[in-house]
RNA sequence: UCCCCGAUAGCUCAAUCGGUAGAGCACCCGGCUGUUAACCGGGUUGUUGUAGGUUCGAGUCCUACUCGGGGAGCCA
């Protein structure tokens, strides 16, 4: 009898008899071998079934297995770098639990919908099993440094009155026959419980209601929002920098593995290291009027552009060549493949030239007063290669209990993170604003209603204090530690303008 | 709300100027003892997103709509 085994501790168990439970990832056959791969959800093995007197009949039934059928798998281990893993299994008895047919998604190319629509089997394919494993350790790394660092958790309501900032944005819901709203930050709840833990943070799902169809966006996604009394700007933003550096680590020394197979330059995770940049908003108004921006963005453009006139000729030419008469048949794939690729690559690089004199347009006639765009964080964060903070925006686009500045109080006192490599905002946070006067005021200017808001500002009347926090989306992060174009792979079943299913 | 792009076999994509819709993969049969999205030979595969229009003739041109992708605004 074969003691069980899971694929991820194999290297324990090499010159033993196993028996692996699991689902077959792929197979291939050689006429007298064939090479089960099999995944188990701890990782993939090779298993490799000889052909002998003795096994004729499992052969023929294992050559008929569809991908993803269920089964166990009875071998003996050993080492062999050929298999993924480094370890295979030479097979003696194959039990199937179930043989699938037609299982959809092949080892071959599929399209973004086409994978979206099988979003509960797409889960199962290497890429996506390494990146929610990441998304894991991130979640975990989350808990662990505010669990370690003296912070209490508070669950804030989903259920919402009223808008916490632009009533626009947010999902009404019939709440026995009054209308409410689900939560778009749990911050203001989390600012009262500060006043009794002194650090408290929340973490859960968030919803927009924007109707933004682009990369960085989801309806539905995980935001953590710590808040820390008797703290001012800087100390909110030296809790971020130390938070988001465990987070990375932690991610690096965890999911090494995980990362490599997503194709991660970890070099680049490796130099996200304190101290951060920091820039006022001022500042990045400034970068964005310079002639250095414009001239790389003018070089991004030709280059782009000379991009999409070699690409096009390197299609053309493939093309060509691939149904020449008398072409191999392994060349004409492999001239596919290749011709696909920069297909790929063709429409991301004429999307940069279609966009980017928009860009230059915008980060020109960027005006003093008005929030920064996505191409201009873009810009910022290209511009450094470690996470910049940038700080003191103007009050009138900022929501309205930031903390005035002292010094100018044109100014609030926030702060936005921006990850390096196009990223953009993972973190918005900022000083509060702890006198009940302004706050009043605030409230005025941006025509909110008192009454609404009556418990908030109790805050300001007993005991007020300075303190601040932030929020970090969970989604994006994952996105820019794995390296990925799109944030709806860092979520299980993303929820965007336009797709609700599965 | 606005701008750009797309929809052809189960999947990924071709189809020149408007002239008989095609390839690879998947699947089935056969071959192959170290494969790595294996490979080689043979076979099966279509309401060209929907509705209308122009034309002798529309996958191709025009209009509207539906769905999807990307971007602006907004934002984590």
């Amino acid at each position: 009898m074969a003691t069980s085994a899971t694929i991820c501790e194999l290297s324990q168990h090499v010159g033993q008899t196993v028996t692996l439970r699991g689902w077959l990832y792929n197979s291939r056959s050689s006429g007298k071998l064939m090479f089960l791969v099999v995944r188990d959800g701890t990782g993939l093995c090779q298993c490799v079934l000889e052909k002998t007197d003795a096994t004729a009949g499992l052969f023929e039934t294992a050559r008929r297995l569809g991908q993803e059928s269920s089964l166990a798998v009875t071998g003996t281990v050993r080492a062999d770098p050929r298999s993924p893993g480094g370890h295979e299994l030479a097979v003696s008895d194959v039990v199937i639990v179930q043989n699938a047919a037609g299982y959809p998604i092949t080892p071959k190319a599929h399209g973004v919908e086409f994978l979206m629509q099988r979003r509960h089997l797409w889960f199962r394919s290497q890429r996506q099993w390494a990146i929610l494993r990441v998304r894991h350790t991130v979640v975990e790394g989350i808990r662990q440094y505010f669990n370690e660092h003296g912070f209490i958790l508070i669950d804030t309501p989903i259920f919402a009155p009223a808008a916490g900032e632009g009533a626009q944005t947010l999902f009404a819901v019939d709440y026995f026959g009054e209308p409410v709203y689900l939560a778009q930050t749990g911050q203001l709840y989390v600012e009262a419980a500060m006043m009794a833990h002194r650090k408290v943070y929340c973490f859960g799902p968030t919803f927009r209601a924007e109707k933004s169809k682009t990369r960085r966006h989801l309806t539905e996604f995980w935001m953590v929002e710590p808040e820390i009394a008797y703290a001012d700007i800087d100390d909110v933003i030296a809790l971020a920098e130390d938070f988001v550096e465990f987070v990375v680590r932690k991610c690096l020394r965890e999911r090494r593995t995980e990362l490599e197979m997503l194709g991660r330059d970890l070099a680049k995770l490796e130099a996200v290291r304190k101290p951060f940049y920091r820039l006022t908003y001022s500042q990045a108004a400034e970068i964005l009027h310079s002639d250095r921006v414009r001239q790389m963005l003018i070089a991004d453009l030709e280059q782009a552009k000379a991009r999409v006139a070699e690409l096009t000729k390197l299609i053309a030419d493939k093309e060509a060549e691939r149904t020449a008469a008398g072409v191999k048949e392994w060349k004409a794939d492999k001239l596919a493949q290749e011709i696909m690729d920069a297909r790929d690559e063709l429409a991301d690089q004429e999307e940069a030239v279609h966009n980017i004199p928009h860009h230059i347009e915008l980060a020109a006639n960027f005006e003093w007063g008005s929030d920064l765009g996505g191409s201009d964080e873009t810009i910022i964060a290209r511009l450094h290669e470690k996470p910049v903070f940038v700080t003191h925006y103007p009050r009138a686009c900022k929501a309205f209990y930031m903390k005035r500045n002292a010094d100018d109080p044109r100014i609030v006192n926030n702060l936005d993170l921006l990850a390096p490599e196009g990223y953009g905002e993972i973190i918005g946070g900022s000083q509060r604003e702890d006198d009940l006067n302004v706050l009043l005021e605030r409230l005025k200017e941006d025509g909110l209603k008192e009454a609404d808001y009556e418990w908030y500002l109790d805050l300001r009347r007993y005991g007020t204090v300075p303190h601040g926090g932030f929020g970090l989306g969970v989604e994006r992060t994952v996105a820019w530690i794995c390296g990925l174009k799109h944030i709806r792979e860092t979520i299980p079943y993303a929820r965007m303008m336009g797709r609700i299913y599965p």
